[in-house]
DNA sequence: CTGGTTGCAAATCATTTGCAGACAA
DNA sequence: TTGTCTGCAAATGATTTGCAACCAG
């Protein structure tokens, strides 16, 4: 599948939140598998669809309850994509990252850089977190973005 | 007055309004007199609670649609403050910047830092625009962070 | 069994919009 | 005068919540 890390199975996953004491339903499995298959960051309204076709009948607020599960135990990340909704991602290893967010296509990628990689913060402030987002046209779309 | 710009004055932001081609209605003069009072970031709702004290009877949409022209213009800034709700600056000097935010008293600090300053950006893609935020703890709330 | 989960419907909350009257230039 | 602005009230859109039924362990 599309998820670019490779530190977590699916099953993997799921016997995480098992034994953080969850359980694994049938809209939990779902809603896993697609964050699995996602190939970029997608936004909860995304999610719903995909999670609907795997398991119809399945509820939006069963979606955002557990996504704030996912969110809790780490699993998921939240990308400010600039627009009004957030977008999700699954985040398996854990690893501090940040994100391109393409203003053409909407998809988004992983960035590497962190502005504390090259910076000690600010003076006089205890930081305890930050957020870094890049927006713009990624390859494909930057020939559209030439003619603005 | 608390503004830390030096920039432009009071009657040079109406001025500029005005030769703009905007009115300056009684609504718009309090506006811009509350941010330009204000010493850090504040709310819609901060702003509207304000504007109210000294142009009673202003409405709310009013006090958004404003700040949709001010936005609009250059003349204020929106920070991301991590809440639902976003906070605005007046920035008459327009210059780029980033916010560092207290997680214990809201307020806001202009921050010089530019992750830019320091990287090239990602390759294959073309950057438009970006955010950057801190949050942590200012100087006099720092104290009760390292309870935590 | 039993408490964690879900579906449903209604509630929030920030922000936006249509419209008719009001007012700055 | 006239087109911009405003107040009002209702709409929007994302996200949240109360509650009773449901089901994973």
């Amino acid at each position: 599948m599309a998820a670019s890390n490779t530190m977590m199975s699916l099953p993997k996953l799921e016997e995480y939140l098992s034994a953080k004491g969850y359980r694994l339903t049938d809209q939990r499995r779902a809603l896993l598998q697609v964050l699995w298959e996602a190939d970029c960051c997608l936004t909860a309204q995304e999610l719903y669809t995909r999670v609907l076709a795997a398991r119809p009948g399945t509820n939006f607020s069963t979606v955002y309850r557990n996504l704030e599960v996912l969110n809790q135990l780490g699993v998921i990340c939240l990308v400010d994509n600039g627009q009004q909704a957030h977008a999700f991602e699954l985040n398996v290893d854990g690893a501090h990252h940040h994100h391109i967010v393409c203003r053409s296509c909407g998809r988004t990628r992983r960035l590497d850089f962190c502005p504390f990689d090259a910076w000690s913060g600010p003076e006089g402030f205890v930081c305890v977190e930050h957020k870094f987002e890049v927006y713009g046209y990624c390859e494909s779309c930057s020939p559209k973005a030439r003619k603005r």
